[in-house]
DNA sequence: CGTCGGTCGTAC
DNA sequence: GACGTACGACCGACGT
């Protein structure tokens, strides 16, 4: 190993080609192509990151001539001009290389070959060692002891002199000679006709050099090799002229000087902004603790009035609620955070809780102070995640008003197909500082201690950012909103949404606790039962929940033949499907689908609702999540209430135990069918739309158009596989799976889907129309312009492109249906009288609790109001029922 | 002992 | 390979 310290010499053209072809479909904010330059640049940050280069510089051509094209005219002539949306990222990858702290090396009439080669020379003479960055195998002219060659390609190839004898076939001396005899057609470069990369190279080992081969030509027995070598030798010799890479450009470069210093922070990340490169923003950006703040505790009375005072008189603040984890409780809120500027913030820490806070004010006193701020409409709030600041600030009797903005909503309407948008993302995107995050502060895992047990002192910076980004971010993401014409959107559907959904949380929904209690004795009764006589038949004990201790009994002890494999580790599946077919022919498989569905239903939902029950009120307060399903529908969680069953009898149990509270009912109001009703509005296809007009049942209008009048089969079944293909062609079923799910052959299934789409013209346009249009554009959206962007629409893996494809189908329709819901919640949630609450929502339906007494006159509102809360070709009909529960209410 | 990916299953 | 959108229980491999 040598000791000398080695330059890196990034061939910068080639690599900007390679990175160029190497990624497809990259564009920045600007809509321009941005492959090449993100390429390259994940090329020179691997290159740093695994071979920590001392010395680096990057060398580039110049346009315009070269000497090569005075050696011969037509040098390069054929080769094809540098496509256009890559000559424009040219100086953006300068720019880039530049920004990365690697210089750049360009002469005027030479090409980056030449520079390389020269400046190899006099880091050698300067006693360096050089390692050339090219995937050229012209290079391999160049290495010696000194000089070697490296390929970043995938885990990146070093090679030196017994490395291209290797994979070249000659020594690096003989090179030039092998390349000018097989000549390079894209670069004009002639050669030897009939002289191949092949005979090049045992031509070259069997003489030694071009010369001694051309010498000895003219004797040589092969006619038509010898004919070539004696006509062409001079191409030949001028060839190895343009492929010889110079080493005595006058470069003027003290190779020394090249001493890499890392990266310009700065000038990355406003480079990288500009060009939406995301993922590598959060490198470059700089943080709160790079920047100067004003970030105060505040922690006497006289502090909380001036700071009362401050929030009025700004008439709009940034706000954090600090809390511990968990669900909103009285007890577990540890602080507040205002911001009235950049970089600005006071916090006020809430004494209680498990640390001695004794210094600090008391809950009361806080609430006390700026409850009526917060109350006060003409103070406008921003904030990333409002209603959960809503709910916990409503544990002390504070009703949150003057909602200005949502910074988690505003972020999630400008993407809403990737992650659910955090406020470090947001932070990051629309004000470029990266925050502090609760890991950082409280450290990792369950373990970490919550904010409770960390000193406020610890805590200011984290709870000040989290008031002072979102309201820096408020401009910037309204902008954004306005740009991407999804203000009103906001505006008018997710803004006013939030109180909506803010008060069924709190509403919540009454569990009969004593009921479920009881269903799960009954359950594990059940159980245990099942499981001694699968162990029975099994012979043995096993874990019946384990899908892997279960497939050893089946597939191997029972030899029962496997069906399926699993998607990702391709194991043996013990899925329901596989396990209705084998319960044909063994009584084990039978046993475990029984016993996982007691299993599922008595762990997901009868033993953990009651434990989600407020012990006071035997109520449980879902959480609702705006921003995370890419179509725009809400979701659920802690508790999940959206996927509570109904299909089976003991499902349906479950909703039983879904009650009104004493002398309430439940009203359960939803739209019948309301994304074939959304499909026929958009696709305007006339046959879905008279058939909705008329108000004909939809499966038997599609039984009769797919299967005809006289199939002669029974009624029942027809509509059950007409129903069944309605909503395939929602999802994108493939004629695979739907022949699968009715029972007929994918040939058999394939007709039905044409018969569809003839009986049904419009929609498979209309369809066909949204990929195309969204494949031009980027985005797909619903009929009041919720987008979704869907980048894989260009992949060039078909599977990938296809689940895009299906996607982008499925959005217009879910979305625009979950649009016209969220319509209904808002009007009816200023209509509704104060007794009645809304408590639930299930993306096409919505259940409130209202007093007996009132229940028909409000069922009445509902109905009117969800069926008004679109403008659609058809015509909305609500199904609506009451009930002492849930299930009941369903009727 | 905790984290995390995989599998399975519930809803619309 | 093959149905869109979610959440969550459980297992078991893996890392600490």
């Amino acid at each position: 190993m040598s000791s000398r310290p080695r330059l890196f010499l990034v061939d910068g053209n080639s690599q900007m080609y390679r990175a160029y072809h190497a990624i497809r479909g990259l564009t920045g904010p600007d809509g321009r192509s941005t492959n090449a330059v993100f390429g390259f640049i994940t090329m020179l940050r691997k290159l740093m990151a695994e071979q920590s280069p001392e010395l680096i510089a990057a060398a580039f051509d110049l346009r315009g001539p070269t000497f090569r094209h005075e050696l011969a005219a037509d040098y390069k002539a054929n080769r094809r001009p540098m496509p256009d949306d890559l000559v424009e990222q040219v100086p953006r990858v300068h720019d880039a290389c530049a920004a990365l702290g690697v210089p750049i090396v360009t002469r005027e009439g030479f090409e980056a070959d030449d520079v390389i080669g020269s400046l190899a020379a006099r880091a050698v003479e300067a006693g360096l060692d050089v390692a050339i960055v090219t995937g050229d195998k012209d290079f391999f002219q160049l290495v010696d002891d000194r000089v070697h060659v490296f390929n970043p390609r995938d885990d990146g190839a070093w090679f030196d002199a017994a490395g291209v004898h290797e994979k070249f076939g000659v020594r690096p001396d003989q090179v030039v000679d092998v390349l000018a005899l097989m000549g390079d057609a894209s670069d004009n470069v002639k050669g030897v006709p009939g002289v191949g990369e092949k005979s090049a190279r045992s031509l070259v080992t069997e003489f030694g050099t071009l010369d001694r081969l051309l010498e000895e030509a003219p004797g040589l027995s092969k006619k038509k090799l010898r004919t070539a070598l004696t006509e062409h030798a001079e191409d030949a010799r001028r060839s190895r002229e343009l492929v010889r890479i110079r080493v005595d450009v006058p470069v003027d470069e003290d190779p020394t000087g090249y001493r890499y210093e890392g990266p310009d922070r700065e000038r990355c990340f406003a480079l990288f902004s500009a060009l939406g490169f995301k993922s590598l923003l959060n490198e470059y950006a700089p943080t709160a603790g790079t920047v100067e703040t004003d970030y105060r505790t505040v922690a006497t009375e006289a502090g909380l009035e001036e700071l009362a005072a401050a929030l009025r008189e700004a008439g709009r603040c940034g706000l954090h609620v600090l809390t511990v984890t968990g669900p909103p409780s009285r007890e577990g809120l540890v602080g507040l955070a205002f911001s009235t500027g950049p970089r600005a913030a006071r916090y006020v820490p809430v004494a209680g809780g498990g640390l001695d806070l004794s210094g600090n004010l008391d809950a009361g006193a806080v609430i006390a102070a700026l409850g009526p701020v917060l109350e006060d409409p003409a103070v406008h709030v921003v904030g990333h995640d409002l209603k959960r600041s809503m709910r916990w600030l409503a544990e002390h009797g504070v009703e949150l008003r003057g909602l200005e903005l949502d910074t988690m909503i505003a972020s999630y309407l400008l993407d809403s197909a990737r992650a659910a948008p955090t406020l470090e993302t947001v932070a990051l995107e629309h004000t470029g500082y990266q925050v502090v995050t609760a890991e950082a502060v409280r450290g990792k895992g369950v373990k970490a201690p919550d904010f409770d047990r960390i000193p406020p002192e610890t805590v200011l910076a984290y709870a000040c950012e989290r008031a002072d980004l979102p309201l820096q971010a408020a401009a910037p993401l309204t902008e954004a909103l306005e740009r991407e014409r999804l203000l009103a959107l906001y505006r008018d559907l997710e803004h006013p949404l939030i109180p909506v959904l803010d008060g069924i949380e709190r509403a919540g929904v009454r569990v009969a606790t004593a009921a479920l209690a009881e269903q799960s004795r009954t359950m594990q009764a059940r159980l245990d039962e099942l499981q001694s006589r699968i162990f029975a038949l099994a012979g043995e004990a096993f874990n019946v929940n384990s899908p892997k201790q279960l497939s050893v009994i089946l597939f191997e002890k029972l030899a029962l033949p496997t069906r399926k494999k699993t998607g990702k580790t391709r194991a043996a599946s013990t899925s329901v499907e596989v396990l209705e077919e084998l319960a044909l022919q063994h009584e084990l498989p039978r046993l475990v689908l029984e016993w996982r569905t007691i299993q599922k239903l008595k762990g997901t939902y009868v033993e953990a609702l009651p434990q989600l029950a407020r012990p006071d009120t035997g109520r449980v307060h879902t959480s609702f999540n705006q921003a995370v399903a890419a179509t725009g529908r809400l979701s659920s969680s802690d508790p999940n209430l959206q996927n509570i069953p109904i299909r089976t009898p003991l499902g349906r149990e479950i909703r039983r135990a879904f009650t009104a509270r004493e002398g309430c009912a439940l009203i359960s109001a939803d739209y019948s069918q309301i994304e074939l009703r959304v499909l026929a509005h958009l696709s305007e296809d006339a046959a879905l739309t008279e058939a909705f007009v008329r108000g004909d049942d939809i499966h038997d209008r599609t039984a009769h158009a797919v299967f005809g009048a006289d199939s002669g089969l029974d009624p029942h079944e027809l509509r059950r596989r007409a129903k069944i293909i309605n909503y395939a062609l929602l999802y994108g079923k493939t004629a695979f799976t739907l022949a699968r799910d009715i029972g007929v052959t994918p040939t058999l299934a394939q007709a039905f889907i044409d018969a569809y789409f003839a009986g049904y013209p419009a929609v498979k346009g209309f369809l066909d129309g949204v990929i195309e249009k969204a494949r031009e554009s980027g985005e797909v959206r619903t009929l009041y312009g919720r987008r979704r962007l869907v980048p894989e629409l260009r992949s060039r893996n078909g599977q990938v492109r296809a689940a895009a494809e299906r996607a982008t189908v499925n959005m217009p329709i879910q979305g625009t249906a979950a649009d016209i819901l969220k319509r209904a919640m808002i009007t009816l949630s200023g209509k509704l009288p104060d007794t009645v609450s809304m408590i639930l929502t299930v993306h096409d339906e919505l259940v409130l609790e209202a007093p007996r007494g009132e229940a028909e006159a409000a069922a009445a509102l509902v109905r009117g109001t969800m069926s008004g809360a679109a403008d659609l070709r058809v015509p909305l009909t609500v199904d609506v029922g009451i009930g002492e529960n849930w299930m009941a209410a369903k009727g």
